[in-house]
DNA sequence: TTGAAAGCGCTAACAC
DNA sequence: GTGTTAGCGCTTTCAA
């Protein structure tokens, strides 16, 4: 379709329309365009020409006319991984529909990169930037005065006035806690992450306020330690020693919860019949390959993306996006590991 | 550094470069781009302008000019999933080199919108697209006659002509069956994923091979079920009690492995003093969430991307790339899972 | 209704 | 050494 018959590969210009259709250059622009007055007739044999030629413009040459690029980069630290992942998807989505492109770089979490990527980006002219990453942790922004508009997605930048979209974990963690109580359990416990990340302590902080709003506080120390499996493992051992009358765990992620759930098995305690767990993340492949399959929380990162990208798109519109930080609430994926306790 | 003064984002044009410089525009672009004789003070006070002003070459225009515009495009299936994304890493790692930068799209796996987004990366001009996927199967290719060279990465075009770089299914599996004889094993079982995956039935056919070239074969039949935990757990228990004397298991995936794992601890055996396990994937979070740490095959999905990228610019670079596959070697990561038995 | 010409930002010949 | 000119592919006046 691209070159009929023979086999090089030049392209089609406006000009061999034009001049197979027999017409000057700027009527064929017109016709192409729908733009002006002209005859059907003439209007039609530009198209059939174009059609036939397999013409596409080039939005090099148009937008160096517009001033546009209709591209904007997509910077990540966290290589693609299993946040920023579904944040990108999120973004594409809203911004392909308006036949934006999007160019991507991995920074590996390195400044320096991260830096030269921005530079780049800025020299390719695109009209805005979303940075993701991994962590929510308040970072440096990516520069002061750039000429385009940025916005922060599930990362959120140290200064105030920067836009950022980032995912609500108190309010996962309140989620968590509701429902935990609603399927009849008193004395929950938490296990989670590191204390000195954020999405850790207000994790933490969702779970005790819903508690305390209930009469009630968790059951035992809140531990903290690492995001992984082997935590979990040690992590329900502390707890379960602790506080042997534990009947919920709320897990700080999915990992975590798949260690607590192991040791809860070896442990004699059933789930969810004598221990209910809820995990955070809805990591598909941990939550489903967990035994119970996990009720956990998710924290919508594809609309995190998405609203990223419309709040971009609306600067780009020239729309005086207010500044500041925008938090995308979480929802509760139900599965076995918390099925109602029966009375 | 981009605007100093003002609050105007205009873009500086080489334009204002000349004109602050007091030279014409073509002794700035000669000076700029270190072309052409001419007075070092003149080239110095280019430069200094040029810095003083922040200008940046518009790519755009230079493009239109050299009628390129050192970009490609990254088509994956697989929503930037687990296997596609060290490939994505690999191939940027390759390009970003080159200062090509890589648009990206995720057509969800969906005939449509992949050939939306060919349509739209062929009209961007892009000089080279790379199509990767979630499974090595050959696929039909995204068009013929396309007027730029296209790559397959992990994934397979059905057409023989076109380039496919894929990992070593065959050769992983080898690898993992003579590991475990290495450490002492005779008796190796497979539990593996659905037979209609050419993955699951190479990496077996690797182990058959393997093993029979020792004299041995297979410990039991090859199960064939998921790509899943479950299967993992329900494939070791099958393996069981058809083959009690089992001394290792090699697994299709790292998720089975897990499942396989733990099936094994539930039964009373000892891993790796009584079964030595092997997965595949080294997919890091279940691979080291596994009890004992797995020990696993590795596609090296980084490599395959910037073998990709480089046959890409090869091509772009109007090289005679020879059409047809490349096998990208595996490599085994050892862990706790197959430490050597002790005699 | 159509065509001619200017210009988007830049580079490469070729004059001076 | 430096300036002038033409032109990359396209859109958009403005004249015919």
């Amino acid at each position: 379709m691209a070159n009929p018959s023979d086999g090089t590969a030049r392209t089609v210009t406006i000009r061999d329309v034009a001049a197979a259709a027999d017409v000057s250059i700027g009527t064929a622009s017109k016709a192409l365009n729908g733009r002006g007055r002209m005859r059907v007739e003439t209007r039609d044999r530009v198209l059939a020409a174009a059609e036939r030629l397999g013409f596409r413009p080039n939005p090099l040459a148009q937008g160096l006319l517009a001033g546009r690029t209709y591209t904007v980069g997509l910077v990540t630290g966290d290589s693609f991984g299993r946040f920023s992942i579904p944040v990108m998807l999120g973004a594409e989505d809203a911004l392909g529909a308006g036949q934006i492109s999007v160019f991507m770089c991995d920074t590996r979490d390195d400044p320096i990169r991260e830096r030269h990527y921005v530079e780049r980006l800025l020299a390719r002219r695109v009209e805005g930037i979303i940075v993701t990453g991994r962590r929510t942790e308040p970072r440096p922004g990516i520069g002061r005065d750039l000429p385009v508009p940025v916005v922060y997605a599930m990362t959120q930048s140290t200064d105030d006035s920067d836009v950022s979209i980032i995912p609500d974990d108190e309010g996962g963690g309140a989620l968590a806690a509701r429902h935990l109580m609603a399927t009849g359990r008193t004395r929950i416990g938490h296990v989670t992450g590191p204390q000195r990340f954020q999405a850790a302590r207000r994790r933490a902080q969702g779970l005790t306020s819903a508690l305390s709003s209930a009469g009630l506080s968790p059951a035992g120390e809140i531990l903290y330690g690492q995001w992984s499996e082997e935590w979990g493992r040690q992590g329900a051992d502390v707890l379960l020693h602790a506080t042997p009358d534990v009947d919920a765990i709320f897990c700080g992620s999915d990992q975590i919860a798949r260690g607590v759930a192991e040791t809860l098995r070896e442990r004699g305690r059933r789930v969810p019949e004598d221990v209910a767990l809820v995990g955070f993340d809805n990591w598909e492949p941990m939550a489903l390959g967990c035994r119970p399959p996990l009720t956990t929380v998710d924290m919508n990162l594809g609309e995190i993306g998405r609203l990223a990208a419309r709040h971009l798109l609306d600067a780009i519109a020239g729309q005086p996006t207010t500044g500041g930080v925008t938090i995308v609430p979480a929802s509760l994926v139900l599965r076995e590991s918390t099925r109602r306790a029966t009375p």
